[in-house]
RNA sequence: GCCGCUGUGGCGGAAUCGGCAGACGCCUCAGACUUAAAAUCUGAUACCCGAAAGGGUGUACCGGUUCAAAUCCGGUCAGCGGCACCA
């Protein structure tokens, strides 16, 4: 088979006939394939695309040819850095390199023969789709869930821009390892912790992997506690967050974060320049110093004191950025005896620990944090663990000093950058109205060609007098855009939206046509992702929800992750390593078909792994045995009119039906390298019987077509190009799926083990529908079983039909 | 430190519910074809002892439950991923 000359073949006929569009008028249920969409970089498709798109494009298809109306888009996540980064580099326009980016991509991905449905096509850079994006925005900040605050933000010193949490990985920018440091800046936010609860509760019901749902379970973090209100001398109101309100006897002083809003007003006059230099170098410390854990612990008195609400006892007030103003109060009570941190801190600065709760089995050991029983604590002294958390919460709930709190983790999403290539946030800055959101009907806020996009610490949109100034909304005076792009998280939170409708300009999609292709059914992408873009994603879809715009709460039922394939020598391929492997080379030599085959078949989907190519050259071999056997079975005569049906045929018989049943459940499960294996089998079946000097060719002719249409989701081209051989004139990924037939898969007789005390004596066949009984009285006969029993009794028989026989002696 | 995952031949990896460990493939070896090689085909291929028949040991390690454990339970070690002063 010519290679090349038959996947250009069929890529244009299956263009020429739109094989691959959505059939609206299709009565077939939908099913939504989706791969996590690529961002277009200069490269060609490296490995990684290949080992996303194709295996799950086989997977499309085997759904297609399951009798599904299947929906698989692919689109662009044109926005970002990268582009920029680029052009600062060499001059090229952001938006011409990645115009043709997405040109040359668009062109091997075609190559790749994937189902693909290009007319709904979706590149976030274009005025059409970040029109809506803009929209989303306006959206949201009606309804109350964009805001703006000025709040000490992650900044990358090179990359001059803010970060989201997310992107700094130990204190550094994920993409370029700069040091970040914390500078203060007037930023728009989404309120993503609105959700927060209904964001946990829903990972319950999604068929994700559990170790992804874990990861945002972790991420969200929600942790059940109690605030507690410490009155300070002053009448101030100190409100604490704690999860052990068991300990609250023991607490011996506060603590405040150098940022706590009281902190400057609780300092006395004495210690006030102590604690502004602490302020002041809490500020200025980078995120490195600040977020290691194993730092020794600083602070500062600032001279005041608290009275405790439960014993009335009169404690200090310290400064402390081990606490963190934006987590609960910004505030804690510290109980050295039963907090590591506070112990450590209290042993540092010789403050008073004391015991309040003992370990219930053995000496207490100070610090000791596992719950035991309270001690020293009043009235509620002998209380263990939750109940007593619970009792002393309700009674700090009837001194009108607090009660139950629920605190998450999760922070609200920073969404400004300071960039050029990326969406421009819609509000206008008038000296009057303040913040004017741009109407609806003037979307796209159009992002100009001509700016200066080399950073010098100001968005670059800020240089561009043109783009910047403009008239206001509201009082029509003049005033300011927005300099800054929205994060291109935002652009990715609703892509799989606009595939339902991409050509709609009068909204980003409608709702019929939504809720008629979603949610997602399946989606496939990189696990990289599990706390931001599969988080935003899922709340986008739950905002959008409640503003009535759609009807479903979860955006992806059914979320897999492919593994990541490594570079030979074990480490991640990078340009570093010099370990990177183009799939070019292999794909020049064996063909799409053998490299997706390939993917499949020597990897574990969802673990990935190193590259290595051994098994490639057995691909080519398979597929060219597949092909020749295939073509010799159909050159046999047509069938006489009876054909013999004796025990090879039934072999043979069962041989295709264990393949087809086995073929669809794996592929189902994402298991393609199983899936490929029982393919190679029936093949190895097939070729046996075919070799026989006596055969039922029907029989043969059905199996070989069957093996062609199992085979054709995996090498879409490879089995077009034999179905039109020996098929009956259709596309064969329009034809249906085989389907076993369960009454071939039913034998004479089965091979049993045979075990005595557990351990196998011998394998033999026992005919099928025998009684246990009669099964242990056929075991007991056999030889090797007689001569271990001499002299013994069989004191229990087990029986696993159709598997094995465990006769236990003594 | 916390949370999660993984550990199976020389290698990639299989093994619904606990039921024949090592499917399928690579590598290697032997044989057929060939003057020869390549290609192709056939067979062998967990480890140890043994010429063989056969026997023994094996799913990171230690222990437990069970007629039966890669699989379940407890502990240990190693690797990977995530979080990391969240009170």
């Amino acid at each position: 088979m010519d290679i090349k000359a038959t996947e250009r073949k069929w890529q244009l006929r299956w263009e020429k006939a739109k094989l691959h569009q959505f059939d609206e008028k299709s009565d077939k249920p939908k099913y939504y394939v989706l791969e996590m969409f690529s961002y277009p970089s200069g490269a060609k498709l490296h490995i990684g695309h290949w080992y996303n798109y194709g295996p799950a494009d086989s997977y499309a298809r085997y759904k297609r040819m399951k009798g599904y109306n299947v929906f698989q888009p692919m689109g662009f996540d044109a926005f970002g850095l990268p582009a920029e980064n680029y052009a600062i580099k060499t001059g090229v326009h952001p938006k011409d390199s990645t115009e043709k980016n997405i040109e040359t991509m668009e062109k091997q991905l075609r190559a790749m023969g994937a189902m693909f449905d290009w007319s709904a096509e979706v590149k976030t850079c274009e005025e059409d789709y970040y029109k809506w994006t803009q929209w989303m925005f306006l959206q949201l900040y009606k309804k109350g869930l964009a805001y703006r605050k000025e709040a000490p933000v992650n900044w990358c010193p090179s990359c001059q821009t803010v970060l989201a949490n997310e992107q700094v990985v130990n204190g550094a920018c994920e993409r370029c390892s700069s040091p970040v440091v914390r500078k203060d800046l007037t930023q728009w936010f989404f309120k993503i912790t609105e959700y927060a609860e209904e964001l946990l509760s829903g990972l319950d019901g999604l068929d994700w992997p559990e170790k992804t749902k874990n990861m945002q379970r972790n991420w969200i973090g929600k942790s059940t506690g109690c605030e507690i209100d410490f009155t300070a001398e002053s009448g101030d109101n100190i409100r604490v967050y704690t999860t052990r309100c068991d300990t609250v006897y023991g607490v011996t002083y506060v603590v405040l974060a150098p940022e706590h809003p009281l902190a400057r007003k609780l300092t006395t006059p004495e210690h006030l320049a102590e604690v502004e230099a602490y302020i002041d170098s809490a500020a200025h410390a980078n995120e490195i110093d600040r977020l290691s854990a194993t730092r020794e612990k600083t602070g500062v008195f600032t001279g005041s004191y608290a009275v405790n609400p439960v014993n009335g006892r009169r404690i200090p007030v310290y400064l402390a950025d081990y606490v963190l103003a934006s987590y609960g109060t910004g505030a804690v009570m510290a109980v050295p005896a039963h907090d590591e941190r506070d112990f450590a801190f209290a042993t540092k600065y010789g403050l008073p620990i004391e015991k309040v709760i003992e370990c219930p089995s053995g000496e207490t050991v100070l610090p000791y944090c596992e719950d035991g029983i309270m001690v020293g604590s009043v009235q509620f002294d002998g209380l263990i663990g939750q109940e007593a958390r619970d009792s002393v919460s309700a009674y700090i709930y009837k001194l009108g000093k607090g009660g139950k709190k629920v605190n998450y983790r999760l922070r609200d999403w920073l969404v400004s950058r300071q960039r050029y290539w990326g969406a421009p946030i819609p509000v206008v800055h008038c000296p009057k109205c303040g913040v004017v959101p741009v109407p609806e009907k003037d979307l796209p806020v159009k992002l100009p060609y001509d700016v200066e996009f080399r950073p010098d610490g100001k968005s670059p949109l800020a240089k561009h007098e043109k783009f910047m100034n403009t008239t206001c909304p509201n009082c029509g005076g003049a005033a300011m855009r927005d300099p800054d792009t929205l994060d291109t998280f935002v652009c990715s939170s609703w892509y799989y939206l606009r595939y339902a409708d991409p050509d709609n300009d009068r909204a980003p999609f409608s709702r019929e046509a939504a809720d008629k292709l979603l949610p997602v059914d399946t989606y496939v992408g990189g696990a990289e992702h599990a706390c931001m873009h599969l988080l935003y994603a899922r709340f986008f879809t739950k905002a959008l929800r409640d503003m009535g715009y759609l009807d479903f709460d979860e955006p992806f039922k059914r979320l897999v992750h492919q593994g990541v394939i490594l570079g030979p020598d074990g480490n991640r391929m990078s340009k570093s390593h010099g370990n990177i492997v183009s799939p070019d080379d292999y794909v020049e030599q064996y063909g799409a078909d053998a490299f997706r085959l390939y993917l499949m078949f020597g990897f574990s989907y969802t673990e990935g792994g190193p590259w290595n190519d051994d098994g490639i050259k057995a691909i080519a071999k398979f597929m060219e045995r597949v092909e020749k056997l295939v073509l010799k079975i159909d050159g046999y005569k047509k069938p006489k009119e009876q054909e013999r049906y004796g025990a090879e045929e039934k072999a043979l018989d069962y041989a295709r039906n264990f393949a087809i049943g086995r073929v669809s459940r794996d592929m189902e499960a994402f298991s393609f390298n199983t899936a490929i294996a029982r393919l190679m089998e029936l093949t190895g079946a097939l070729a046996k019987y075919e070799a026989l000097p006596e055969k039922n060719i029907a029989l043969m002719k059905e199996t070989a077509k069957d093996l062609v249409l199992l085979i054709a989701p995996c090498a879409p081209h490879f089995a077009e190009e034999l179905w039109e051989e020996i098929g009956d004139g259709d596309f064969v990924v329009e034809h249906d799926y085989p389907v076993e037939d369960p009454a071939k898969l039913v034998l004479d007789e089965k091979e049993y083990a045979v075990q005595v005390n557990s351990k196998i004596v011998t394998r033999t066949m026992i005919a099928n529908g025998l009684s246990n009984e009669e099964i242990e009285a056929f075991a007991r006969e056999l030889p090797e079983v007689k001569a271990r029993m001499e002299g013994k009794t069989v004191k229990k028989c087990v029986v696993v039909p159709g598997r094995l026989v465990n006769l236990i002696v003594g």
